[in-house]
DNA sequence: GGAATTATTTGCGAAATGGTACAAAAACAG
DNA sequence: CTGTTTTTGTACCATTTCGCAAATAATTCC
């Protein structure tokens, strides 16, 4: 357990765990998202009431963002480990898929893909703010398997004449499949296999992974 | 102009088309997704007050999944014209792209990606519905794109012992990756070379598209 | 113990939301 | 012209939704 109160606090103690609290509140967004969700059902989640929702986080928009936000720190740990772990770029794209399927299919009730593109892409369009925060996880997942990417040409994994930047684009656009296929209803094993054959093609002709 | 009405209706006539109020229904759950989307906006969109539209179409959902199949159709078509045309794979699948960023991209406001992904992505994981749709249209999808690769390998443009699936799944994967970013913000042009930049992956070592 | 400070609870209220009842309107049949 | 059929417009209802004010409770500071 992390001791987070600086001293003590001067009044009344919480009587949650504000950590506890946003980790409910995303899990409620991520299944019916931001307009789908009501303050009943983040007090639901939550076990606060909505007074206390709003003096702890703010008004739903702010909510919703310190969620995102929330999601975004959980999901990067797993994702920048792989991405920076070295190993062959075969294994450390796997890593980052298998990392990812881990969060989009909870240990139980119905798979809910990526939080950021199961709920962010649909408010995108008329929240400015969302939209920007899309975009930013995107990017920064960009710049991750690019620069993995290009650390195994670098290592001669790949061909030197190989568009890397290509290639992590395709790489990004296969986690969003998976991301989109999860909440759609697809099996982790089907998921699995596409991850497989989609960083087959990316990483091109060579020992499939497994293979000394 | 289709002649739909068979011999004369007896009652009131419609005042509106109902093909163009579903056309601007579309729009409106394509801006703004189907939670964020009230019968107040449909109706302020569509000209047609509350009850009009309920007697037309039915309740919210109901309204919102014939939205889905009129997309579904409005799509459909491009699509699967560059799928049918026997082009070479890179000149059928940059098609494929080409036609789907015209949709994504309106000729005036916001970019909004595609209705599918944009919208019942979200609710795919609470309705069982609309999950079945997205299913559906991702399945089409890639048999639509499996059908084209495969057609490409055996006319001889890529390798026999390519898995024509893993490359169906990231030419489909792609195309998610462009509703996505074109959502989030991204430029055509953007897209526009990350579409060409996959394809060329995809369509492996050869002369680039356009030369000859 | 009393004052100050912070959290929680109850409950209000205005607006929005989904849905419908009902009467008026516009056409046709005879 | 009269009755029938269908659409349209107004108004309404019950519920939900977001947000907040005010009172109460729990804790620290002095």
């Amino acid at each position: 357990m992390v001791q987070k109160q600086e001293a003590k606090r001067r009044g009344r103690p919480r009587s949650y765990d504000p950590e506890q609290a946003l980790q409910q509140i995303m899990e409620a967004f991520w299944k019916t998202g931001y307009s789908g969700t009501s303050l009943d059902d983040l007090s639901a989640a939550t076990g606060l009431n909505r007074p206390s929702l709003y003096a702890a986080f703010g008004d739903k928009r702010e909510i919703y963002l310190k969620a995102l936000a929330h999601y975004r720190r959980l999901a990067s740990g797993p994702i920048s480990e792989a991405f920076s772990s070295n190993a062959p770029l075969r294994d450390a794209l796997m890593q980052v898929y298998r990392a990812s399927l881990s969060l989009y299919f909870p240990p139980e009730g119905i798979p809910r893909g990526c939080f950021v593109i199961g709920t962010a892409t649909t408010e995108a369009v008329e929240e400015p703010e969302i939209r920007e925060a899309l975009m930013q996880g995107l990017r920064s997942l960009d710049a991750g398997f690019t620069a993995c990417i290009g650390a195994a040409q670098r290592r001669g994994e790949i061909p030197e004449d190989a568009d890397a930047a290509a290639l992590a684009a395709l790489a990004s656009a296969t986690l969003y499949s998976l991301a989109i296929r999860a909440r759609a209803g697809a099996s982790r094993e089907e998921l699995e296999t596409l991850a497989q054959g989609a960083t087959n093609v990316i990483c091109g002709p060579g020992a499939p992974a497994g293979t000394p």
